[in-house]
DNA sequence: CCTACCGATCGGTAGG
DNA sequence: CCTACCGATCGGTAGG
């Protein structure tokens, strides 16, 4: 899993195609340690998580994991880009298949369910980088930006064309849609406690709303 | 407040009331370190906190601290009760007032903006505390369970009376409530970046999804 | 010269 | 409430 050495030919750009056994064991070594961070962020925030945990549970000395991380910060950063990447390329796979975008929303909201550890960190890092010098802060400002503006623009496309209940906003149903998600990924997470018939239905509860606004 | 001797006969309960000055300046050491702490947790939420900057801030030493407060936990569970004490009350004298439970919840929404820090503690709190293992997991839990059972039952009685639009579940509407309050603080923090102009409102957009709901 | 780390330790801080 | 500390652990860096 963290030893896998990789000696044949490769057409890949980067170091993971060094002759001579190149990097793919650094490669390998980094996307455990960022599967791991996601844990522990996840379960105590950033500023809860200690390196040398971290590196422990993958069976390596704390420096080691500095060896392929420079600092706190900078593990934080790769594991956002992580979890952007992971959910972008599903959600592209998703529009690919024929899905309009709402419903590869939803897919993708059905899809959290089985990544309880992604969302709590996602959860938990938005709240705390809201503190203007958290080092995810402009991560996250970002982020928002740029999904809220996508949602505000596909809602004002869909209402040039008739698609939105009357007396909507486009620009308010963005941030609701996106306030939802996120205000139902806490619910859901408290719900884990309960037995699996009362737990919160993100994916239903979403698409109760864009029932709404939608037509 | 855990230790609570109270030998003296007394009408009033806790150490409040003794002679000779009494623990007056003990109570108010102990409002001042809640508050401080309110700024602190939010800043960098319940882990990233440190007693000693709390006690620094307040002006003594974190030993000092401790003598009102046993440990971290507990000191966290007094933040927390202050902040619904300051929101129960408000929110009664509102009712009191005349104003329907809708409209004070959004009176409560606005009176939010003046009141950033609690919001960041709130918001950074509800989703550390998501992990069952967090001293306010119990606190949360409790407190969402209250919150949504209320908030249900008040729609099921509008239900009732005919004041939900069609199609509306109340269930469903009382999680969406709750998340969208919930996630519009995140935005609203975020914002708090850019101009006033361009800043989230929250009580507006709490206020269109009820438009949508109510009637 | 490279990689992938190690054992030890830095100055400070955690809760108690 | 203080000073004076504890066992441990923090993020980060030294030389090898």
């Amino acid at each position: 899993m963290s030893v896998s050495a990789q000696t044949g030919p490769s057409t890949r750009t980067g170091p993971t195609s060094g002759q001579r056994g190149g990097y793919a064991k650094g490669r390998a070594t980094q996307q455990e340690i960022i599967r791991t961070a996601i844990l522990v962020f996840a379960d105590v925030g950033f500023h809860g998580a200690s390196l040398r945990d971290i590196a422990a549970r993958v069976g390596i000395s704390h420096p080691g994991l500095l060896h392929h991380f420079p600092n706190k910060a900078a593990l934080l950063e790769a594991v956002l880009e992580y979890r952007d990447a992971v959910d972008e390329q599903s959600f592209q796979e998703d529009l690919e298949r024929g899905s309009d975008y709402f419903e590869a929303m939803l897919h993708l909201v059905e899809r959290n369910r089985l990544r309880r550890p992604l969302v709590e960190l996602f959860a938990g890092l938005s709240t705390e980088a809201t503190s203007p010098d958290h080092p995810a802060h402009e991560y996250f400002r970002r982020r928002y930006q740029r999904v809220l503006d996508e949602q505000s623009r596909l809602l004002r496309e869909r209402a040039v064309r008739g698609g939105l209940a009357p007396g909507v906003d486009p620009d308010q149903a963005a941030r609701t849609v996106v306030a939802l998600m996120d205000g139902l990924q806490v619910q859901w997470l408290l719900s884990l406690d309960r037995p699996a018939a009362e737990r919160v239905d993100m994916a239903a509860d979403l698409r109760g709303y864009l029932d709404l606004i939608l037509r």
